[in-house]
Order: C-alpha cells, then structure tokens, then sequence
RNA sequence: GGAGCUGUGGUGUAGUGGUUUAACACACCGGCCUGUCAAGCCGGAGAUCGCGGGUUCGAGUCCCGUCAGCUCCGCCA
C-alpha cells in the first residue's frame, strides 16, 4: 500500500518512485496546479499535483480531495525548486510530484484542526479523541510512553524481573480507597472489586518463589478526580525477595535513567536526595516536596510567643505554630495579590495570612506594629530577609500551617517562575510513621497501607505509643508530585495479625477478608518489599503536561464520563436480573 | 458533600453598566487562480447565545435553578 512513510522522506529520496498513504492535512489549489501536504505518523510532505506530471484523473482527484481524507499518492520524489524550499518543515527540502492518487476514505470536516498547538474545549477533543489524538504533540506522547514502557521492560528483564499478570476481577478488602465492584452473575448476591493495586498478589507472588515480579497494571479506585487523578490508571508495580529499603530505592533510581532517556531523552543524576517525613513537613509544609526552589518555611513560634500580636500569642499558646515563608522580591505585591494569597491559604482552613513587606524605606505591613522591633529583627533574621522581600505568615494548628503555607509556597514558586517544568528533581521521602490516628473513625488507620513493615526496633512501640512506630516505607517525589510510594512488607503472618489488631480490624473480620494473605504467611514467605509508580503521573511530569489526561489516549473527565463512548451508561432490565441486583434508585424515585 | 471559573455559528473569541439585522478570525461551500506551505482574490451558507424559569415594555447581558467541562477542598491505605 506504501513504499515510504511521508515524514521520513528528505534530499537522499531524490529520484526515487515512491507511494505513500496518509491524511490529507492542507490543500492549497491554485487552479492549475495543486499542492496537498500530506501527514501520517511520521510526519508531513507536500505533494504537487501538476497537470504536467499526474495523470487527467489524479488532478480530477486532487480537486476532490477534503481534508482529513485517506489518499494514496504515487509519484516521484523532486527536490524542490530554488526558493520554494519549507525550512519549518521536516521534509522542506523535497516535495512528491503525484502520477496517481487514490481515495482510500473520504472524511466529514473534522469538528478542529489537526494543528500542533490547538486550544479547544477539552469536552470536545474527548469526544472526538480519535481526531485529538492525530496532532502530532498528542502522538509524540504516545510515542514517549510507548518508548517509557518498553525501556522498563527491557530494564526489569535484565534485572531478573519476570511480568506477571494478576487478577482484575478479584476481592474486595477493607481499608483505603472506594472499589469499583462488579456483581457476579454466578453467585447471586456477591461482588468482585476491581484491584486498587494488585498488593496482595505480588506480595503472595514472593511466596510463590518469584523473587522479582513487575507488571505494567491498570488500578482503579472510585474516588473523586483531579487533574492528576484518573479513577483507572496504570501502575509500574515491582516487587522483590530477599531486599530491604536501600535495595528497592537503588533499583528504582537505576531503572529512572533509562525510563527518563526514553520518555524524553532527559539524563537523569542518581542517587536521589532522601529527606525524612517529618523534615519534609517542616521545611516544605507536605510530604511531597517540591525541591526545585527554596522559599522554605521557617518556624518563628518561639520570637512571637510573648509578641503583642494576640493571633500569633494565642496559636502559639494553644500548641500551634507561626510559621512563614520568604517570597523574595515580591515587598510591591499589592493589596489585592495579597488578599488573593490569604484566599489561596483560607481554603486550607487558615483564618488569615499576615504579611510584612520589607520595601526599601521600612516595613509595610498592618501588623508590624504590634512587635518590638528586637523581634521583628529576629524574625527578618529567621526568614533571611532583605529589603524587597515579602514574608508571608500563618498562625494555626500545624496541619493547617503546613498545608496552607506549603500551597502558598508551591504557587509562589510557581508564579515566581522558579518551578520551571523541564528542570526534575527527584526526591525520595522516608521515615513515614506507620500509623495515623483518625480523629473521624476514631482508630488508627496505616498512612501507607496494612501490609507496611514498622521498623524492627519500633515493634515493641506498637502496643505502647503506636504513633511513634515507623514505617519501612519510601514514597517517590518529582517535583512535587507523588509519583510513586513502597516499602518493605510484613511477612511475619504474626506481626500481620497484630497490625490488624491496632487497626481495629477483628480477627473474624481478618480472616475473612486477608486470610489468603495470613495463610499464604505462614508457608514461608520471604522477607520482600517493592514499589509502585503511578507511570501516568510520571510520564505526564515528563512530558511537560498539566493533566493526566493528557498522557492518556482515552481519560474519563472530572465526573469519571467517557465522552468518546457514552460511559456511563444505563443498562437493560435483563441485565440487572442476570446479575441479581435491582436499582435503588428506581425505587427511590417510585418512593417520591 | 463543598467552593470557584467557564459555557455565544463547526472551532476560537467579541458583544455582557438592558433595546438595531448578535460582530470578527479560522474552518466550511461555490467561483477565479501554475509555486503555495497561515496561499491569495471574489462571493456564500452557517448561532433561537448550554437548558429551564423569573424580573422587565425589552434579556446573550440581570436574578434563581439546572446541566456539562475545568480547577481546588474533603476523599484518594
């Protein structure tokens, strides 16, 4: 059907009889002559349809021809005459003079352009994604994460990893996030879930003897989206025999040189900076620090602990925290940019955001009068301020000061163009506690996941102060995003147990829901931990793009919608008493 | 569950402190045109302004509701 691909064609072609198939990306018809620039994934080429070269009939054909149509092109490769050269173009240099072109399909007119740099309603791409996906950035993403994939597999194999796949239709476990439940026709009355990772089983793969299991695996979790949240997504998801925490991180930086060259041809440096959980929290208001750029936040509590600032007196005295950030250069934001940053800060629960704006003459700020200046000294000393600078301050509980100034930091930092998008840092965050008190459900619940090893010399602090214990976990930061988390797993069935315990998960309720796992325990299974990187999020970081979306050919939106397919949908009568269910809402609705 | 932003021909936008035939660009259709590649020139078609209600003499514009898309909080072990 083809002799050449359009966009590789260049000066060594010259002379060359070739046929090409593609799309009709322009078509410039000057009457007597009539150029067409034909695309296929490979790129573009102009085609000229002269009455001089093609056939009666070609030039008829040319006439015809719409955008978007499918053609066949024969025709001989020329260089292009002095001056009519295309430098913007790959294959500027040459052009196809057609004998004979063939319509292999015609095409409605497209709702948009296949242009590279299109700005239209995304509602609309999605639904016509088909036609999205033709422009060329979009196919250069699904080229990258083809190219990704395949350098981790090649990777993993040479590391002695072995692909295996694992179940989609499977059980459905308590903790973490909402399932996807799918209702068997077989047994009345009871669900699969749809895998929010496949944990359990590549951990009951390491008792299976595998030692080094990996899978490129979808994962669903019916939560609500983001921009960088899918409710199905794929997972590069590892495990290993025999290994503790430094084994995983160290693979896994090795296997980001390759990944990152292929998705990008970006060189990545290893090892990755590793910073503590609590240091994370600290210095950077999240356990997913952006490490890009400073503005850290930096603690004042102990200066303002007698100021006569009640609000800052009185969040101190309550055992919270003033802490600021230092927004360099930034002393002439106005009024207004600042109340918009108290409102960015606000929808982290802060009540308010002060300010002292080190302009050149003194201090502009609504509360500076209320310090000696000993301590307004001591805090300009603290944030490192010099004139120019505009410290911004949040007096609260420290989650809310942590959450709301890291926002603040992240946005500024954003704004201030120091997070430019083609500049990656990796970071790894470790020292994660094992558990968290929840204040709603008012029992522990694991910060990583119930399978998490606590660390050896923390055990006997399980029973005793459980909020101290700390985690043999490991979360992978870039750039401020999570893109990956692991750690060593329990595999111990006894200490399994006793997690359980402390999260208030009943032995009866245990068995019934783990005791494959606990079982599977207690046969000898080796000591193993892994990983799992969200390769959506990755890939999307990496290729420079605000939303997942982006880096998937077929995303849902906000609401979880398929615009190209209608998902989804209602369903028959007959399929609801196949599976032995009926709609709630059917009789909700009868009920009013 | 909550907050915010957006919604006007196919696409992107203007019009929005009340009143004309809802404007422009691109795309589309027809004609002319042998070196264009953002082709050009001439002509044309195409929008009940997301939907429903209200206020008014009069609503794209104001109000209420609703739907959709997006961003965020909660949620996401």
């Amino acid at each position: 059907m083809r002799t050449h691909r359009c966009g590789e064609l260049g000066s060594r072609d010259v002379g060359r009889q070739v046929t090409l198939a593609g799309w009709v990306h322009a078509r410039r018809d000057h009457g007597g002559l009539i150029f067409i620039d034909l695309r296929d994934r490979a790129g573009i080429v102009q085609v000229v349809v002269s009455p001089q070269v093609a056939a009666p009939e070609a030039f008829h054909v040319a006439e015809m021809v719409r955008s978007e149509y499918v053609i066949q092109v024969a025709g001989e490769v020329r260089r292009r005459p002095p001056g009519t050269e295309n430098p913007r173009l790959a294959t500027g240099e040459i052009e196809v003079y057609a004998q004979t072109i063939n319509i292999l399909n015609r095409a409605k007119t497209p709702p948009f352009e296949i242009e590279e740099d299109l700005e239209v309603d995304e509602a609309v791409r999605l639904r016509y994604r088909y036609l999205d996906l033709r422009r060329p950035d979009m196919q250069r993403v699904l080229e990258a994460r083809h190219r990704a994939a395949r350098a981790v597999r090649e990777f993993l194999d040479r590391e002695g990893f072995w692909e295996v796949e694992t179940p989609f239709l499977t059980k459905s476990t308590p903790e973490g996030a909402r399932d996807y439940l799918v209702p068997s026709r077989l047994h009345p009355g009871k669900f699969y879930a749809l895998p929010q990772s496949p944990q359990l089983f590549k951990q009951i793969l390491m008792v299976a003897g595998v030692e080094r299991y990996f899978q490129l695996v979808r994962c669903f979790r019916d939560e609500d989206l983001r921009a960088d949240r899918q409710p199905e997504f794929t997972q590069l998801d590892l495990e290993m025999s025999f290994v503790a925490e430094d084994d995983v991180m160290e693979l896994v930086e090795r296997m980001m040189v390759p990944l990152c060259r292929a998705a990008t041809g970006l060189e990545v440096d290893t090892p990755f900076p590793r910073i503590p959980y609590g240091e994370a929290l600290e210095r950077y208001g999240t356990d997913r620090p952006d490490t890009r750029f400073g503005m850290e936040l930096r603690d004042v509590t102990d200066i303002v602990r007698d100021c006569a600032f009640k609000v800052f007196a009185e969040a101190a005295a309550a055992g919270g925290l003033v802490k600021g950030i230092n927004a360099r250069g930034c002393a002439h934001f106005s009024r207004r940019e600042i109340e918009e940053l108290t409102a960015r800060a606000a929808v982290y629960g802060a009540k308010g955001l002060a300010y002292l704006a080190l302009a050149g003459d003194g201090i502009r700020s609504p509360i500076a009068k209320f310090f000696a200046p000993g301590e307004l000294e001591a805090i300009v000393a603290r944030l490192e301020a010099e004139p120019g600078d505009l410290l911004l301050f949040v007096a609260d509980r420290p989650d809310v000061v942590a959450a709301s100034l890291g926002a603040l930091r992240v946005h500024l930092g954003t704004r201030l163009g120091l997070a430019p998008r083609d500049r990656f840092r990796f970071v790894w965050v470790v020292d994660f506690p094992l558990l968290t008190y929840d204040e709603e459900e008012r029992r522990h619940v694991a910060v990583h996941h119930p399978f998490t090893a606590p660390r050896e010399e923390d055990i006997p602090l399980l029973d005793s102060d459980p909020d101290r214990v700390r985690a043999r976990a490991y979360d992978l930061v870039l750039n401020g995003v999570e893109i990956g988390g692991g750690s060593i797993r329990i595999h111990r069935p006894e200490l399994q147990e006793k997690i359980f315990e402390i999260l208030g998960i009943p032995p009866a309720e245990a068995r019934d829901k783990f005791g494959f796992l606990l079982e599977a325990l207690a046969y000898g299974a080796p000591p193993h931990g892994g990983i799992a990187l969200g390769f959506d999020r990755l890939l999307m970081l990496l290729t420079g793009r605000e939303t997942i979306r982006d880096v998937m050919a077929f995303p849902k939106t906000q609401s979880g919608a398929d615009l190209l397919t209608g998902a989804p949908d209602a369903v028959s009568a007959r399929q609801w008493r196949e599976l032995h269910i009926r709609p709630a809402w059917r009789e909700a609705v009868a009920g009013k």
